[in-house]
DNA sequence: CGGTATTTTGAGTATCGTCAAGGCCAGTGG
DNA sequence: CCACTGGCCTTGACGATACTCAAAATACCG
C-alpha cells in the first residue's frame, strides 16, 4: 500500500484499508521550529526549551499517528504534509472532519483522550513534543501558551467554516465550497495552487475522490458528478482528476452559497496574491 | 418578538427577523464565576482579579451579543439560557454551527475579529470579562490559561462531533444524532433531561424548527417528516413539539451511524447516570 | 503492455427541497 | 367566555437531487 502516484502522490487509499501504526522513522535532524512562523516570534529561551524536547518524525500515506481513544504521548506540529482527521462510523462510513497541513498543531494537552484518528493523507513531517515537558513549558510559558491558544480558536473557526460548508444542501455546492476553502487554507502549501493561463488558477485537490466524499458527506460517484457539473457550467475546468482549474470565481461562490460580509473582500483577489508567494 | 411560550420558552424566532443589538441589561449583581466548575478550581486571587473585571449582562432571547466581523470588546461566560453561533449566507440561509451553554466561553482573545455571529437562543445571563484587562490576566495566570485552553479544545472537539452529524447522508440519521447530541451535551442544563416512563428518557429540545433545521443543513418541514418517521419506527415519542422520549438508543444510534469504540460504554448508561443529576 | 486502482457513466429508486395549504396553541380583545 | 390573530408545526404533492448497484473507461504502475 501507500501508492504514490508518481507526480501527484495521494492519500494511501480511500478507506484506508491497509492503514498501519507507528512505523514512523524519528531522525536525528535539527528540530527547526522557527520555519513556523508563529513560532519564530518566540522568546528564544522557549523556542529552545521546545528544540531540546522535540523530534521530528516521518509517516508515510496511509499511516495512523494517532487513534481515536488514545491518550497521545505528543503534541503535534505539522512540518510538511498533509494529515486527515477522522472518525469510523460502525457502518463503515469514514467521516473526515479536517486537514492539517504545515504549521497546524494536533494532540491533547491538560485534558482526556484524542477524540479523532489522525492519519497521514500524503507522506509526512512532523515536529513530535513529548507531552509532559511540553505542558511543562505551556504553564511557564505565557508566550508559547498564546500561541497554543490563538492557533486552536484559529483551528475552531475553520472546523466552524467547514461545517457550514459540509451543510449546504447541494453537494455541488459543498464542492465549490470546498474548492474555495482549498485556495485559502492550502494556499501556503506547496504545490496546491499554481498560476493557470492568463487570470485562471489551477488548484491541486490534495486527496482523492473518496476522501473528498468522506470529507463532504456524500459517495465518490456523486462527487463525480458534482465535479463535471461544475465543469459544465465552465466555472471550472477538470485538468486532470486531481487539477481542477478555476475559471469563474463569482460562480463557484455563488454556488457555494457565499456568506454575508465579504470581510475578506474579493476572494479572487485573495487567492491571486497567495497564489504567487509560494511559487 | 421574544414570545416565550407559557412553560415552554424558546428562542425569539426560527428566522431572527427581529434580532436587536445591545439592548441588554448590566445588573450590579456579584459575579459568583465560581458557580462555573471549571473556575471554581482557579486560585483565589486569580478568581477575585476576574471577579474584578467582570459584569452580568442579560440578554433576551433574538438579540445578538457579537456580530460577525466585530472586535468583540468583551469575552463571555454563558452563565444561564443558551447561544447559537451562526452565519447568515447570501442566499439568506442561516447556518448555526453551535449551541453554547452554561459554563461556555466565546469570544476571541489575542487575535482577530469574530467570525460568527453570537444571538441569544434563550433568554440568557452573561458573565462579561473586558478583552484587555481578561488577556493580561490570561498572561499572568497559567492556572486561567490552562482553563480556557482546555474549554476551547472540547469546543473543538464537539464542532467536529456535530460535524459528523451534520454530514450524516439522511436528515433521519442527523436528527438521531442531534437528540442523542442533545443527551450527552446538554446534560448538564436545567430542563433538557427529565425522567421519563419506565426506563425511557425524555429530552427537551431547546430550540424550535426552524433553528434546528438551520442547524442541521435542512427545512424546517424536511425535520418534522423526519422527527415523525422515527417515532413511527418507535424509536421515539413526540409528546409535545418540544419534548422527545427516547424509546430506544439503540435504534437512535443505528440511524445516526454510531462512531466505533465505544469509549463511553453504553450511551443509555452515560445518560440515564447524567440525567437524575440534575433532578 | 498488462494489472490494478481510481474515476466516470448509466439506470432505477429513495430522499429531500419547494410551494402550498391546513392544524394547533397561546395571547388578545371584544 | 369566545372569536380572532399570529406564530409555529404538520401534511400533501411534485420536481429536483442524491444514493445504490453495476459496469465501463481511464489513469497509473511496473
Amino acid at each position: 500500500m501507500a501508492m504514490d502516484r508518481g507526480i501527484h502522490p495521494r492519500n494511501g487509499s480511500g478507506d484506508s484499508d491497509g492503514a498501519t501504526r507507528d512505523q514512523d522513522i524519528v531522525t536525528g535532524d535539527v528540530c527547526n521550529l522557527e520555519i513556523i512562523p508563529q513560532l519564530a516570534r518566540l522568546p528564544a529561551e522557549t523556542l529552545d526549551a521546545m528544540k531540546s524536547m522535540c523530534a521530528i518524525r516521518r509517516f508515510r500515506a496511509g499511516q495512523i499517528l494517532l487513534d481515536a481513544g488514545d491518550q497521545p504521548e505528543f503534541f503535534g506540529i505539522v512540518r510538511s504534509g498533509i494529515l486527515r482527521l477522522q472518525k469510523t462510523m460502525l457502518d463503515g462510513r469514514q467521516q473526515i472532519v479536517g486537514l492539517m497541513v504545515e504549521g497546524d498543531m494536533f494532540g491533547k494537552v491538560f485534558d482526556g483522550p484524542q477524540q479523532f484518528a489522525v492519519e497521514a493523507a500524503t507522506d509526512v513531517e512532523i515536529f513530535t513534543l513529548l507531552r509532559k515537558p511540553f505542558e511543562d513549558l505551556l504553564l511557564r510559558s505565557p508566550e508559547l501558551d498564546q500561541v497554543v491558544l490563538v492557533n486552536i480558536m484559529n483551528e475552531l473557526d475553520r472546523a466552524r467554516d467547514w461545517m457550514i460548508i459540509v451543510a449546504n444542501p447541494r453537494v455541488k455546492g459543498r464542492l465549490a465550497g470546498f474548492i474555495l476553502f482549498c485556495c485559502t487554507r492550502f494556499a501556503s502549501v506547496h504545490d496546491v495552487l499554481q498560476q493557470g493561463a492568463g487570470s485562471a488558477v489551477d488548484v491541486r485537490i490534495p486527496i482523492g475522490r473518496s476522501d473528498l466524499a468522506n470529507s463532504l458527506g456524500t459517495r465518490p460517484e456523486t462527487i463525480s458528478r458534482a465535479l463535471h457539473a461544475l465543469a459544465d457550467d465552465g466555472s471550472i475546468v477538470i485538468k486532470r482528476p486531481d487539477l481542477i482549474e478555476i475559471c469563474d470565481f463569482a460562480a463557484l461562490g455563488s454556488e457555494a452559497g457565499e456568506e454575508e460580509l465579504p470581510t475578506h473582500g474579493s476572494f479572487k483577489e485573495l487567492v491571486r496574491s497567495l497564489a504567487w508567494r509560494a511559487a
